[in-house]
DNA sequence: ATGTGTGTTGAC
DNA sequence: TCAACACACATG
């Protein structure tokens, strides 16, 4: 694997690739005259004279980025700087080739060469954004993972607002980047005495690796938050209730966090080979002004530097985002609160 | 044992 | 840049 030596060059800027000038995407598929018969071994059939040859040359694939496996599956791969960057391996020629495509458009720009992509014209603002908004390296472990749709979903039902997080400068994202695994608002309980986060069950079941025989006690899971601080929880179910918790350890973050009943926690996991675990949240709804909160519109200063414009459309990505800065800034909890109380 | 994806080469 | 080919080595 040689991802790490993707470069990352173009993101932000506009597309300033120009695509080759005889060419005119998108590359439509020659005829079929190569039948792949069954897995393994090739066989081609030559249609003209009927008749059945042997072979152990692989077929050549219609689509470009695609080449053959000797097991009958189908390569993606895209070149740049004299270097082959590989997309991974698929069972359908066409799932390979839209491989390709996806990566074309992420490495030479929304003009590149494809074997179908332009079909949808419309839609695809998102689909551009997403791209925009990932490394190459990311797109291409994505699609390595086949996991490029998933997450493309993903960020569609997350597109609500503007306030998407800007673009990578230096190709670093890749550790950074997370795909929502679910929210919660939570409830008085969960902030209340009893310790502990109920997290719903078709939660746990699709996200988190605990299994009931697998262990009792539960496990220690690490979060991290938006402000790179590390949270410890113990992850277990609880026969009583039939219920997964996430137990000690919460209660500190409720209390530094100052959660109130209704806000919203959110889990993350990382989208790359790492599997790092991230935990943030939002206010329950700031455009109900409860009391002490910041208020839409009102810019969140501090030292005299404006740190956080609080949105004015209700809930949304970055209302938990004052209390990161302040822990950037290194101040204790509980002058954060002051400072929060005072704004 | 199986299959992936890299090393390599030569064409375009 | 690109795909064809062979096969080292990763994977289970």
């Amino acid at each position: 694997m040689d991802i790490s030596s993707i470069d990352e060059s173009t993101t932000s800027d506009s597309i300033s690739i120009t695509p080759p000038p005889s060419k005119s995407p998108p590359l439509k598929p020659p005829p079929n005259s190569l039948c792949r018969v069954g897995s393994g071994a090739s066989v081609i059939i030559d249609a003209e004279i009927g008749v059945e040859a042997e072979s152990r040359k692989l077929p050549s694939s219609r689509f470009k980025g695609v080449v053959p496996q000797p097991n009958g599956r189908w390569g993606a791969q895209i070149y740049e700087k004299h270097q082959r960057v590989w997309l991974g391996t698929f069972n359908e020629e066409e799932e390979a080739a839209r491989a390709y495509d996806t990566a074309a458009q992420r490495f030479r720009g929304r003009d590149a060469v494809t074997n179908f992509k332009p079909l949808s014209e419309n839609e695809d603002e998102v689909e551009a954004a997403f791209l925009s908004t990932h490394s190459k390296a990311e797109i291409v472990d994505m699609l390595r993972k086949h996991t490029y749709g998933d997450e493309l979903e993903q960020s569609r039902k997350n597109y609500g607002g503007k306030n998407r997080a800007p673009a990578e400068n230096g190709g670093d994202t890749a550790a950074r980047a997370r795909g929502q695994l679910f929210e919660k608002a939570v409830t008085p309980s969960d902030v209340g005495k009893l310790n502990r986060l109920v997290i719903p069950k078709q939660h746990t079941e699709k996200h988190f690796p605990l299994q009931s025989g697998n262990n009792s006690k539960g496990v220690l899971l690490n979060f991290e938050d938006s402000g790179g601080k590390v949270w410890r929880f113990r992850y277990s179910y609880w026969n009583s209730s039939q219920s997964y918790v996430l137990t000690k350890g919460w209660s500190r973050f409720v209390k530094e966090k100052n959660l109130r009943a209704g806000d919203v926690v959110s889990f993350q996991r990382s989208t790359g080979p790492d599997k790092q675990l991230y935990i943030d949240w939002k206010s329950r709804s700031i455009t109900n002004g409860v009391s002490g909160r910041a208020q839409p519109g009102q810019m969140v200063r501090l030292f005299g530097v404006n740190i956080f414009e609080v949105p004015r459309n209700g809930v949304d990505s970055c209302s938990g985002k004052r209390m990161i800065e302040m822990e950037i800034l290194g101040l204790h909890s509980s002058k954060k609160q002051r400072v929060i109380n005072a704004l």
